[in-house]
DNA sequence: TTCTTTTAGAACCAGTTGGTTAAGAATGCC
DNA sequence: GGCATTCTTAACCAACTGGTTCTAAAAGAA
């Protein structure tokens, strides 16, 4: 695993199924099971999944029956924002461009 | 290689000596010699790093006599802010702990 | 043309990643 | 206690990653 955060968080971020996890939590905490359900992966696979965005902070976890509660942190989102801060003056450069793709992923939302 | 852009992207990002050099492209365009300079791993190595990187669309690149420069490009830097707008409800919870850690970095540049 | 400088590619290697299946914990219910 | 349910861990495997060294290519200088 990576040393520093922010390549833990970036890694974390670099598989679609886990971006797919992590938009699945905005609608609410979800179970090991629930989380499985979309992907034609093993349960397994998800839970090593789970285990990634966890060591990332990306999410906490806790415990219902004999459940577990995957919950969304924005700690670390708030890391890469920062992170992007140093950078604004590129992707800023063009407001419009940046509106314009926003408006794009609207209908579209990120996986 | 990612077949998506974003995992391509953060994939990229997930390298500590990969950011390094575009925090390095932030301050001009550089030849793979003068980007190597710092790092105690061989040429070759900091060559492919380039090569994810303009894979990713994070850099482009140019000839200048047998030399070959690297420039920063913003398009996706773009990506992700657009993606991370998606989660603004949850890293915005707080734009007090948002300012705090943009300004601990203001001395402390990411890497 | 020949030589120098600069960079990329090829071949190799160790470690990591993402997947699998099978087995083992942890918790609640009867 | 015994049994289900839910999830994690272990063992394995193929593919990828990031490093190395050695060689080759591209461009300019002599």
């Amino acid at each position: 695993m990576a040393v520093d955060q922010l390549s833990a968080v970036f890694g974390a971020l670099a598989d679609p199924t886990r971006r797919a996890i992590l938009a699945r939590l905005t609608r609410g905490d979800a179970t090991v099971a629930e989380l499985s359900a979309p992907f034609a992966v093993s349960q397994p696979a998800i839970s090593r999944h789970l285990k990634v965005l966890e060591q990332a902070g990306l999410i906490s976890r806790s415990r219902r029956a004999t459940a577990r509660l995957s919950h969304l942190e924005a700690e670390p989102l708030r890391v890469v924002v920062a992170w992007l801060f140093d950078y604004r003056e590129y992707w800023e450069e063009s407001y419009d461009r940046l509106d314009g793709l926003l408006a794009s992923l609207q209908d579209n939302p990120a996986d």
